[in-house]
DNA sequence: ATGGCTTAGGTGCTAAGA
């Protein structure tokens, strides 16, 4: 079973490349993040022709989650159970025996916003959920754009990087206590990739990709039962490079 | 090199991203 992420800004701007990409690559679940559109902009027809199921939770403008599969999904979330947000930034849905949980967590913006407060309760009560979700199912994936830098050797510049937004202890913290609820970082379960195969983002400004300035802040994380059947985990990171590309690639997981 | 993009909404600009 394969299960993958893509933050694709703008799911309109991006229906091709989703396409041209499940074509080449079937995976069983893909977790959408930054659709961007209203639900009933959804492009259900075009990505059923392609031989996949559609479940979603969108807005106007901003955020908005999908879980695209070859099987329809069953028992969908669409928010966060006690956490009054207008915000759409999670979806979850079983798929056979496996539970996934897809998530746009938020940016933070700078430490001293009021979005980097918003950030740091909207990861407490993730938490909640994912511990409640964890009691229920035994194979679970929380995956998604998490906006949190794991470890220092996890950006093309520690020295630019660390301390500030994505990298602060507290968002540190609140990753660690998701990996606590006895998560693993399938990433981590492989050796340490090389250059751009290390990132999952680029900026657009500033030549980020020509420069490879990077950052690792896409996550599939797995329960005990699903890491131990983890037997890939990579970035498509060539996704960066083709033409009117999003500014994060897909990150996949490979399970048995 | 915190931006020098890119997106949506709306039609000239702002907000937001990470």
């Amino acid at each position: 079973m394969q299960i993958a992420s893509w933050n694709l800004n703008s799911l309109n701007v991006r229906l091709d490349h989703v396409l041209a990409w499940l074509e080449k690559n079937p995976v069983d679940v893909l977790a959408l993040q930054e659709t961007k559109l209203t639900d009933d902009r959804f492009p259900v027809a075009a990505l059923a022709e392609a031989g996949y199921h559609s479940v979603f939770s969108g807005q106007k403008t901003y955020n908005g989650v999908a879980l695209l599969s070859r099987a329809p999904a069953r028992d969908v979330v669409t928010a966060l159970p006690a956490f009054e947000d207008e915000q759409k930034r999670l979806i979850a849905g079983s798929f056979g025996k496996t539970r996934v949980i897809g998530v746009y967590c938020p940016n933070g913006a700078a430490l001293d916003s009021p979005k980097y407060a918003y950030k740091l309760a909207w990861f407490e009560a993730l938490a909640e959920f994912v511990r409640a979700e964890l009691t229920r199912h035994e194979r679970v994936l929380l995956t998604g754009d998490f906006n949190i830098v794991p470890r220092p050797e996890d950006t093309h510049d520690p020295d630019k990087w660390e301390g500030g937004i994505l990298c602060s202890p507290p968002e540190r913290a609140a990753l660690q206590t998701l990996l606590d609820c006895g998560l693993t970082d399938c990433w981590r379960l492989f050796a340490e990739r090389e250059g751009r195969h290390r990132y999952t983002w680029w900026d657009y400004r500033g030549g980020g990709w020509p420069r490879n300035a990077g950052l690792r802040i896409d996550h599939l994380l797995a329960s005990p039962a699903l890491a131990a059947s983890c037997s890939a985990c990579e970035a498509h990171v060539g996704e960066r490079g083709r033409k009117r590309p999003s500014d994060h690639v897909p990150v996949v997981g490979t399970f048995t």
